[in-house]
DNA sequence: CCGGTGATGCCCT
DNA sequence: GGGCATCACCGGT
């Protein structure tokens, strides 16, 4: 897929939430590939109560303003971090927050870093999954459609529609009535059914 | 199996 | 200074 396609998907961060499910999200570190695929996601977009971008350009949220395909990783309580995808026009603050993965490649490595040897708890979950590939803020702002960077996407193909379940979002005080959650119907590894 | 709670740093008002 | 896009642990059923 080219380039201008991926963006293109990324460009409407509605459709999006939905077409990446069951891409392959590919984190390379100390020389290995650790590789999930997303299973459950969460849209944010500025006109949206609950988003980091809903009051504007900040210094930590011009990431979400930039061009589609970047990561936005920030800090939350003060000890775990979650993992965004930029989505949106330039210019418009939204990004896909990834609640969960299905660990693929790597999961011996993923333990380590969880600190855990059940493969059920190692990537269901924002902050766990950040854990299980180590990513931080010094992974912030990379482009997730440039192979060569240390975190990348691989796209495959579309979920059939019947497959996808799609409802409110969780661990939020605001804007809670939208449904702006998915997750791929009977998948293991979703954060919370 | 649950619901409650503490940990802990940073962003933004 | 208030409030987090979370998680693991604890105690009561």
């Amino acid at each position: 897929m080219e380039r201008f396609e991926k963006e293109k998907i990324l460009s409407d961060v509605h459709f999006a939430a939905k077409r990446l499910l069951g891409s392959y999200f590919v984190r390379i570190i100390g020389g290995r590939k650790l590789i999930g695929k997303i299973v459950e996601t969460e849209i944010y977009h500025e006109n949206d109560p609950a988003s980091h971008s809903c009051n504007g350009r900040t210094k930590r949220t011009g990431v979400m303003f930039g061009p589609p395909g970047f990561s936005y990783i920030y800090l939350v309580y003060g000890m775990y971090h979650c993992f965004n995808i930029v989505c949106g026009k330039r210019g418009e603050g939204s990004a896909i927050l990834i609640r969960a993965l299905e660990p693929v490649k790597g999961i011996n490595i993923m333990k380590k870093y969880r600190n855990t040897s059940d493969v059920g708890n190692l990537t269901n979950g924002p902050g766990k999954l950040c854990q299980a590939l180590h990513l931080t803020r010094r992974e912030n702002d990379m482009d997730l459609l440039n192979k060569k960077s240390p975190v990348y996407l691989k796209f495959n193909d579309q979920i059939p529609k019947d497959n996808i379940v799609n409802v409110t979002r969780i661990g939020i005080s605001k804007a809670k009535d939208r449904k702006y959650r998915f997750y791929i119907k009977d998948n293991n590894f979703i954060s919370i059914k």
